[in-house]
DNA sequence: ATGTTC
């Protein structure tokens, strides 16, 4: 190893991590080239495709890998929450035809497509060079909401031609369209507030309505990954990169091939940002439909959108010293403290919004970044709950029961496509968010905030 | 996560 592999978790999560090889994986990474610092592990960590999901590494622009594996399959995967003035009071007695509605306009499921229309090539490359804006562009949702959207909702330096005709084949018509697996759109309410004046800032007072997106890049991101670890299996040998696990492919990120990963990834990014602004401006459709008024009179408005599978060049202190590194997060969440210039101005004071999705049946958090954060993990945090059990395991388990009988006798109105999903997402799947919570306080990587608990869910 | 194995 080059480095140490640093693991942030309390005692009852570390006999979780020991279960999987999440661990070995963190120190595979630790061994490629470039690599500065640490291999860093975030509470919520689990096995993953070479990397391990709740991973964190930084790797210096000259000596350095850049790794599909760094980053995932669902390339800029990521969370979106919305607040609004509706409080409990208002959802209740139209709570299940709000999940009806949003279920019927929020277009979910595996090879799900339609939301908008199937663009022609170079509207496609329009959305992987503008991301969020050009969804804003096309009437979804304001220039407001770029703000409030990490990286301005489009990471500059795409490369549209970089992505394969297989990749824009299979994202041209999923614009707007949630997916499958651990994505939903969610009906929640704001529970509990941890830090006033932060979720004053943020727009969440107790008892109200907030609408949370987890989505990421459909087939295209996933095509992108895939064909880029075909072409970096190349790479790793021309390059005479030592690799511990096959599985974690790399190439200089000053090669070709890494330039050329990097402008796909970035254009798979940006058709992300793309796809949950044009969902936010869907469920906006649905709500007023529902509640009647418009974003205004709602109070419909974006708190934060984050990416927590990406990689990102950007500038840290290193040894008192500014510099350059490209930082993987693969199931890791931006964590910028206060004062920060990426930090939205109405924030600056408290720091990024850091949206930490639970199991449908728990909670979800909204925590803010620190500075300890930035000092040792390149300014990250963990991004959910992790899995307890395997999809397998977790469809085993649930064996014949009503999940949307039992999620509904519980509190939450489901609907979802496919109840072999829903039965690989039940909340036994799932570790108890609030323990990622604790440790990432106990740890001082993130501040809580608030605690939402889902009350309506859309699933694919 | 993924037109869930071109």
């Amino acid at each position: 190893m080059r480095v140490p592999a640093r693991i942030f978790a309390t005692e009852s999560l570390v006999e979780a991590i020991r279960k999987d090889q999440s661990v070995q994986q963190a120190c595979n990474v630790a061994h490629l080239p470039g690599i500065v610092r640490a291999s860093l592990v975030m509470p919520d960590v689990h096995e993953g495709y070479g990397f391990p999901i709740g991973g964190v590494a930084a790797f210096d622009l000259k000596e350095g890998i850049v790794s599909p594996g760094g980053v995932g399959y669902d390339i800029n995967c990521g969370v979106r929450l919305i607040c609004t003035h509706l409080t409990k009071e208002d959802l209740e007695p139209k709570l299940k035809q709000l999940v009806h509605q949003l279920q019927r306009d929020v277009p979910a499921g595996v090879g799900s497509e339609g939301a908008i229309f199937t663009l022609n090539d170079r509207d496609l490359d329009e959305v992987m060079v503008e991301g969020a804006r050009w969804a804003v562009k096309r009437g979804f949702g304001q220039e407001e909401d770029l703000a409030f959207t990490e990286a301005g909702g489009a990471l500059p330096g795409a490369n549209p031609d970089a992505v394969s005709p297989r990749a824009r084949e299979r994202g041209a018509p999923q614009v707007g369209t949630l997916g499958s697996g651990n994505h939903f759109c969610e009906i929640q309410l704001v529970e509990e507030v941890f830090y006033p004046e932060a979720a004053e800032a943020f727009g969440l007072g107790l008892g109200q309505v907030t609408f949370m997106i987890h989505c990421g890049s459909r087939g295209l991101g996933y095509q992108v990954c895939d064909d880029f670890l075909d072409l970096m299996r190349l790479g790793a040998k021309k390059y005479g990169i030592d690799l511990p696990d096959p599985q974690l492919v790399s190439v200089p990120v000053n090669s070709p091939e890494g330039e050329r990963y990097l402008g796909a990834m970035r254009a798979a990014a940006n058709f992300a940002w793309a796809n949950r602004q044009v969902i936010m401006a869907l469920v906006e459709k649905a709500v007023a439909r529902v509640f009647g008024g418009d974003r205004r009179t709602l109070g419909f408005r974006l708190v934060y959108d984050v990416a927590h599978n990406i990689a990102k060049v950007e500038e840290h202190l290193v040894e008192g010293k500014k510099r350059k590194v490209i930082v993987h997060r693969k199931g890791a969440t931006r964590a910028f403290p206060a004062g920060h210039p990426e930090t939205p101005a109405p924030y600056r004071e408290m720091g990024q919004p850091v949206l930490i999705p639970g199991d449908m049946g728990r909670a979800s958090y909204v925590l803010v970044g620190t500075e300890k954060a930035m000092a040792e993990c390149w300014g990250s945090s963990a991004h959910g709950a992790g899995r307890m059990l395997s999809r397998t395991a977790a469809r085993r388990a649930a064996g014949r029961r009503n999940l949307v009988k039992e999620m509904g006798e519980a509190g939450v109105v489901v609907a979802a496509r496919s109840p072999k999903t829903l039965a690989e997402e039940m909340p036994e799947a799932y570790k108890d968010v609030s323990l990622v919570v604790e440790a990432l306080e106990e740890a001082g990587l993130a501040r809580a905030v608030a605690k939402l608990r889902p009350v309506g869910v859309v699933k694919g």
